[in-house]
DNA sequence: AAAGCCGCCAACCGCCGGCCC
DNA sequence: AGGGCCGGCGGTTGGCGGCTT
């Protein structure tokens, strides 16, 4: 399965990795233990890159994962933390210890996305973006007036949040509710842009996040919140969705 | 039985941040 | 300070195999 060697890349094999490979790489690190991904394929004896290495070991060859048969526990527990946390897939899987990054990230696009899309149609929607260096949180400040939220606060909201959504999409999101956004700041000075992370519109999470006194570095220019002490309190706490 | 279609998922790619020199 | 290296991440690709026609 996947892909087979189309061409090699500085005479590196590439694609499917063969039992031997495996076995190879399983036998060094079970030796030597982890570190320097890039010194492993040569003293394992491996034709091969650090990355592909490392990928192989992480998502196939290491010990006590699962794999197949999502339960419904599970895919329930992906679906929340997607709400949560958008497309974080290693924070998502850092809660379901026995399971890959990849393989949550493969299972939600083929499998969770479309079973949500039916089920959602008339529902809101999470936007879906790229997330994945998100740091921060904005809050837009609630509440907004509902349904009416005019063109100059969007502006306004829209300049607070960096441009990094289109004005549609904010205006979707925040007519007539008190919502969390997250956007990337770290993005915003490079200028790269489109860093929505989408929106959290449980009250509970407001005001859990916003009374918080503690555990949060909040920057008072643009209201930013550490998004992984957020997301770590809101997964610590039964409250969210 | 054969051909075409489609879903699954392993693996690759490019980007980014952190670290070291 | 800044350039290079490395590891980590999410997005995407494309081969395989099962299903449908």
């Amino acid at each position: 399965m996947g892909k087979s060697p189309r061409w090699s890349k500085e005479g590196l094999n590439r694609g499917a990795w063969s039992p031997h490979e495996d076995k190879l790489l399983t036998s060094y690190i079970e030796t030597h233990g982890l570190g320097k991904w890039s010194h492993v394929p040569k003293r394992a004896g491996l034709n091969r890159c650090g990355k592909s290495c490392r990928l192989r070991w992480l998502n196939y060859l290491r010990p006590n994962i699962k794999r197949g048969n999502i339960t419904l526990d599970e895919e329930e527990l992906i679906i929340r933390l997607h709400n949560l946390l958008g497309n974080r897939w290693s924070l998502i899987a850092g809660r379901l210890p026995e399971r890959t990054d990849n393989e949550i990230k493969n299972y939600w696009n083929t499998t969770l996305a479309k079973k949500l899309r039916i089920q959602s149609s008339s529902q809101s929607q999470i936007i879906q973006t790229k997330a994945s260096r998100c740091k921060n949180v904005v809050i837009l400040q609630p509440p907004y007036p509902n349904n009416n939220y005019q063109n100059s606060n969007i502006d306004r909201d829209m300049s607070l949040a960096s441009n990094h959504s289109t004005k549609a999409q904010l205006e979707d999101e925040i007519c007539g509710k008190n919502q969390l956004f997250a956007f990337n700041h770290e993005s915003s000075m490079g200028g790269k842009g489109g860093e929505h992370l989408g929106a959290i519109d449980e009250q509970v999470m407001v005001n859990e996040w916003s009374n918080t006194p503690s555990g949060f570095e909040v920057d008072d220019d643009n209201q930013a919140v550490d998004f992984d002490s957020l997301a770590l309190l809101l997964l610590d706490s039964g409250d969210w969705p």
